[in-house]
DNA sequence: GCCGTTTTCGGCCCGACTGTTTTCAGTCG
């Protein structure tokens, strides 16, 4: 039982009372949910220790959400939670993802129409009904179709980093397993693909029979699909699929190679193959029948006369050129891409001083611990109310403390470094929410729109050129605002920001949060060829989001990035030189 | 329902936006 688990059912809990129009215990329950879901500890081992008590220290749970979270653990369910569902039986978090719908309105529609799930939304907002309701119109009846529509797109779909630590704990328990000689991932994962479908895992046993029943039993699992000697499936409790495949280890590079795809670089290699007189497929590499590469799949690109190819950028789009060997041409190789090995520091963290679970100390030590040389503080700066952003006086004062431990760390002779930036705000006119005389005083800033995202695409471009041109702001974080499977883009003319960033020498934020990542590859590779520098961050709110790092380099792999296009890879002498230029334009 | 350097009651984050209204409720971040 994970905390997440009953951080969600808190959450829900929430939303049915605030439906109820009770006017703070949402607010509670919210808050205690936060805390379970950001918490270090696990909840039920804590309980199973401490009992009661132990909960109760856990900041936002008093006696009766801990007695709650008590029946949960025991019961598997929560009387409070049934009674709420029973009045008002709708799935709440299904309809609380609909842009525009809140708790209330969830409950008003139910009401008035019976609506009780967004199947039922749908058909009723398709008929003109919602429309006729009080509080609402033919807007917001169209804005719940829309958001309908945009929700099935991308449902089924699971963000890689939401998964991918539980998916790399399936892979460590296989690989600990002696039913299992060699375990790998494959497909979209392997590609680092923001979102993913389903697992797919490689494997060679030397006894199939005994290693599908040992996947079959993985913790976790909550039912099995198919089991067989070659392919089984899962469904895990979290809502994703794994596939297992077992293959002869003599096929396994071919059969990484086929799984890993994507399909249309799959399509052109084989074309390749072919062309050669040979034929690919997940088996191997023949010629004339007879097998000459499969074991690896270095081999097979190297009979094809490739270079190995980085799964990340295997999307069909001129890599197979690329990779094809062609020395007495002298034709440029495949690029380098950027390694997670390659970055220096994090130029986009959070910290206690805006509402961070961890305090500046805590954020560095997690950075020398990774084998960075700087770790950049950027908290959220005064417009941002909700996230307790710093004025320009707290700005001062939070470089005060930056400067203290910056000496502790030099006397003990340890190459780190700890930079002062900060995340302003672009406001509606692209002015920065902080005086220049503050962000003049700071290692770095960066900028980033967090309100008003409906402006037109034109207004919405002027606003960030603007906010480009200010001589302080070296960084624009999540430059698009997408929120993957949640919100679309804000509407900018991408080549027009990319212009004014070569030309303002400002570096385009690669935003590793899960549900961001922005830049994403696709707009990675059109920065990197207007020349367009960019920095790999994770906008950590905790020290443990700053592993989700690997989330953003994968992005920029996607898009092609070398270290050279990465500002945080390059030594930070280097790096500050990048930030004092702009000073001096 | 939770919390306390305002400590057992009274406040809880709060301003902007949206779509609906014609002064506001609900949603959002």
């Amino acid at each position: 039982m994970k905390n997440k688990e009953i951080a969600n059912l808190l959450y829900e809990i929430a939303d049915f009372l605030e439906a109820e129009g009770s006017q703070f215990k949402p607010f509670a329950y919210r808050k205690a949910a936060f805390e379970l879901k950001s918490s270090q500890k696990d909840v039920k081992e804590t309980y199973e220790e401490e009992g009661l008590r132990g909960l109760e220290d856990i900041p936002g749970i008093g006696k009766s959400i801990a007695e709650k979270i008590e029946e949960y653990i025991k019961k598997g369910r929560i009387k409070e939670f049934e009674r709420l569902k029973k009045k008002t039986p709708i799935k709440m978090k299904e309809l609380v993802q609909i842009g525009g719908m809140g708790p209330k309105k969830a409950k008003l529609i139910y009401e008035k129409l019976g609506v009780s799930d967004v199947k039922s939304l749908e058909k009723a907002a398709k008929e003109n009904k919602i429309s006729k309701i009080e509080g609402f119109g033919e807007k917001s009846e169209k804005n719940i179709l829309e958001s309908i529509g945009f929700l099935k797109k991308s449902s089924g779909r699971f963000l890689t980093g939401e998964i991918l630590e539980e998916v790399k704990e399936i892979e460590e328990t296989l690989k600990k397993s002696k039913n299992f000689k060699r375990v790998a991932l494959a497909g979209s994962l392997r590609r680092g693909k923001e979102t993913v479908g389903d697992i797919d895992i490689l494997a060679v046993s030397d006894n199939p029979g005994k290693a599908m029943d040992f996947f079959a039993s993985l913790p976790g699992a909550v039912k099995v699909w198919s089991k067989g000697k070659t392919k089984s499936s899962l469904r895990m409790s979290r809502g994703f699929d794994v596939d297992l495949r077992i293959v002869p280890e003599r096929s396994f590079g071919a059969a990484l190679q086929y799984f890993t795809g994507s399909k249309e670089h799959n399509i052109a290699l084989r074309k390749i193959a072919a062309s050669k007189g040979f034929k690919l497929s997940e088996y191997g590499l023949f010629k004339k029948g007879k097998m000459v590469a499969g074991r690896t799949e270095e081999g097979i690109y190297r009979v094809l006369g490739m270079e190995w190819t980085d799964p990340e950028i295997r999307e069909n789009q001129k890599e197979i050129g690329a990779a094809i060997n062609d020395f007495e041409n002298k034709k440029p190789g495949l690029p380098r891409l950027i390694e997670k090995r390659d970055i220096k520091g994090d130029l986009h963290c959070h910290s206690v001083w805006n509402g961070g679970r961890n305090d500046i100390w805590e954020m560095a030590e997690s950075c020398i611990e990774m084998g960075y040389e700087f770790l950049g503080i950027s908290d959220h700066t005064k417009f941002l109310k909700i996230e307790k952003g710093l004025d320009e006086k707290e700005l001062e004062k939070q470089g005060w403390e930056i400067r203290k431990i910056n000496e502790k760390i030099r006397k003990t002779g340890r190459h780190f470094r700890i930079l002062q930036g900060a995340e302003t705000n672009i406001l509606k006119d692209g002015s920065i929410d902080i005086k220049n005389e503050a962000l003049k005083k700071l290692d770095y800033a960066i900028a980033g729109i967090h309100s008003n995202f409906k402006m037109s695409k034109r207004e919405m471009t002027e606003r960030i050129i603007k906010a480009m041109k200010n001589r302080h702001i070296n960084i624009i974080s999540h430059p698009t605002g997408r929120l993957l499977q949640r919100r679309e883009p804000y509407e900018i003319d991408f080549d027009k920001i990319l212009r004014a960033a070569k030309i303002y020498n400002v570096a385009l934020e690669i935003n590793s949060f899960p549900e961001r990542l922005d830049l994403d590859g696709g707009n990675v590779r059109r920065a990197k060829e207007a020349g367009v520098k960019m920095a790999i961050n994770t906008d950590s709110h905790q020290k443990s989001h700053l592993k989700n790092i690997s989330l953003g380099v994968s992005q920029a792999k996607r898009g092609w990035a070398e270290k050279k296009d990465i500002i945080n890879a390059w030594s930070p002498e280097k790096m500050m030189e990048f930030f004092k230029k702009k000073h001096a334009l």
